[in-house]
DNA sequence: GCGCTCTACTAGCGCGCTCTAGTGATGAGA
DNA sequence: TCTCATCACTAGAGCGCGCTAGTAGAGCGC
């Protein structure tokens, strides 16, 4: 029983043996490929004790199913792919609420990470070459004709990014609501003067940067109107807060930034200058990334649910998949702010406080 | 369905046109099947102009090679999986080096995450399915035995943790010399009292608290040793802080964190309890992962070079599939000690100010 | 005997590709 | 003329599996 036979003909036990295939666990139990096919399918046409039989094997050779040859042979491959930017934390976060998701719908996971040396369309690349059936896109910055013509191939839903007018899933939430809040928030403290980091060509950023707009005209803030370029990283925010604080006289007392990222990012050089936060600044992020949720941290921020995200993200390429569903849709998610430590009434101090400090460096 | 040739018979909800193979390509160039998959391979055999003929059909008719069929087919797939918690960033930084390495040696990169609700198990299970040639681990947390088991059938290499005596490779930071260095500096800056918050069953833990001890005791501050449990997550750094604060008289002026996570996380309650660092306490962190660099965070910490650990690790995995090398290797990197702005010498007013403080709240 | 259904199983094609063993065609060397 | 080599290319056998179409046998009614 130690011995299968034929593997290799007189020689000696070889190193890393070939792996088992479905012909050998077939062999050993004494059936048909096809049953074993069948039982490892869960497909009805096998009985009970055959059935225990063939896992009992199966377990005994250490076989496992080889997904290559089951996405070939089979012409539904069930693997979905996503697309992720590594560092991100919000993404982090979805993509662990996506595996559980997608394993109950019957679906694998393939991950692929964009990064600065890795572009998305390589990333996308490579999740294609694998025959994912579907992809899940979280906060792409492709082009939206690319996304298009992706679309054209497969079905895709877009995680936190709209593309209007092609037939692309998406589920994002409600930006501007968001963004009402946290400026409804922030206004309510008392803070006049709120800039906004904008998320440049990061998903939400645009609806983002237009709800901030419309938010301060409503509270007929239209002359504290300030939106700071930025792109959703750590750095972008530090540059800002670094632009703000060169300025001195005409400092925000609060900031709404483009994510959490950023918003950390901003932080960091805001603490580093000597000022208080909220005392003197108060920031809101984007995202509620677990990030935020670090108590030294504490962040401010608008929560978008990862695991709804997931489950709707899901949902719509398998029912794309089934066929229940041949238009594309779109999921907007009720965002909701979150108000921690970062955010309080504003400091009469502020600029004071800076202008006596200079730098952060005592004369 | 009476359409053997047809267009959808019945199979996959196909959304445009079937996907293109390599026959149609070599349909289409006028060319045989065979020739276009030389062609692919960049193998020897076609002439220039031929070459450039099939690509630019294969670019015309959108035709991509399928990786699954390309696996099944050869005996090389030429994957490597990856194995990441998705939201250790010094996993995240490893994995964007990881990508440029092992496409250079012509390798795909395929990733899995463990999280909470996916442990390493199914995460590895899933890579194995998909034909993946050798492993690249990172930091795994598996037992020894199954760890040795993988080993057995293909090539494994583990980054940041060591397995002994098992025929399995591994790359990692000499761990005694990051903490010693930590620990010189700390007592160079005039520190006694100095806790480690050891990292549990967490890569490189057990070495790390090991050569605390034997640094502590190298300095003659035996009497000052002082492991903390921990996990080496965000959550455990705050939980040792407040088990610290919640102890005023006894104390340590510096903590070496079991990674920069912990760190992070220790910071956190730290700050929040209104204590100065470095003033009123040090902190060293582990990895430094890129949350270290970010100004507000400032924070000490071993660096651990990801770049290199990519680069070994993929050689690793790539000699052993090429056969060069056949036995265990460990690769030991020299681990460095960065200091930032969470380090500095002792305050004599540390406890005094926080038993004037409480826990923040003025009384 | 017939036809029918149901369960439990098997035969064998083909998914898209790689790769070995070829086939001509051309040219050099004897 | 006949090898022998080299080049550019092709035929066709699988890789491990899914899946359709089938079979064998039992049961059941007439």
């Amino acid at each position: 029983m130690p011995e299968p036979q034929g593997d290799t003909p007189g020689g000696p036990p070889r190193r890393g043996d070939r792996r088992p295939t479905m012909t050998d666990v077939a062999q050993r139990a004494g059936v048909s490929r096809a049953l074993v096919s069948l039982v490892f399918r869960d497909a009805p046409g096998a009985s009970t004790a055959t059935r225990e039989r063939v896992f009992r094997v199966a377990e005994e050779i250490g076989y496992r199913p080889d997904s290559a040859a089951r996405m070939l042979a089979s012409s539904r491959s069930k693997v979905l792919g996503v697309l992720l930017t590594v560092r991100n934390p919000f993404h982090a976060d979805m993509v662990e609420s996506i595996y559980p998701v997608a394993e109950e719908r019957g679906y694998e996971i393939l991950l692929s990470a964009a990064s600065p040396t890795r572009d998305e369309r390589k990333a996308v690349d490579a999740l294609l070459g694998h025959r994912c059936e579907g992809l899940l896109l979280l906060g792409p910055t492709l082009p939206t004709s690319y996304i298009a013509e992706l679309g054209r191939k497969l079905p895709v839903v877009s995680l936190g990014r709209h593309f209007r007018g092609i037939d692309v899933d998406s589920v994002h939430t409600a930006e501007a609501k968001g963004v009402r809040q946290a400026i409804a928030h922030l206004v309510e403290l008392g803070h006049r003067s709120i800039a906004h980091i904008d998320g440049g060509r990061g998903p939400g950023s645009a609806e983002r940067r237009k709800a901030y707009r419309a938010a301060m005209r409503k509270h007929g803030l239209d002359d504290y109107i300030r939106v700071l370029p930025g792109d959703q990283t750590e750095e972008s925010g530090s540059a800002m807060a670094n632009v703000l604080l060169a300025e001195r006289s005409a400092m925000p007392t609060a900031v709404l930034a483009g994510n959490d990222r950023c918003a950390l990012g901003f932080l960091d050089v805001v603490w580093r200058a000597g000022l208080s936060v909220p005392g003197d600044l108060s920031v809101v992020g984007y995202d509620d990334s677990h990030l935020a949720h670090l108590s030294h941290i504490d962040l401010s921020t608008v929560r978008q649910d990862p695991d709804r995200h997931a489950e709707l993200a899901v949902r719509c390429v398998v029912d794309r998949l089934d066929g229940t569903r041949d238009q594309a849709a779109e999921f907007v998610l009720e965002p909701k702010l979150v108000t921690r430590g970062t955010t309080g009434p504003p400091g009469r101090s502020g600029i004071m406080r800076f202008a006596s400090g200079g730098d952060g460096v005592e004369t």
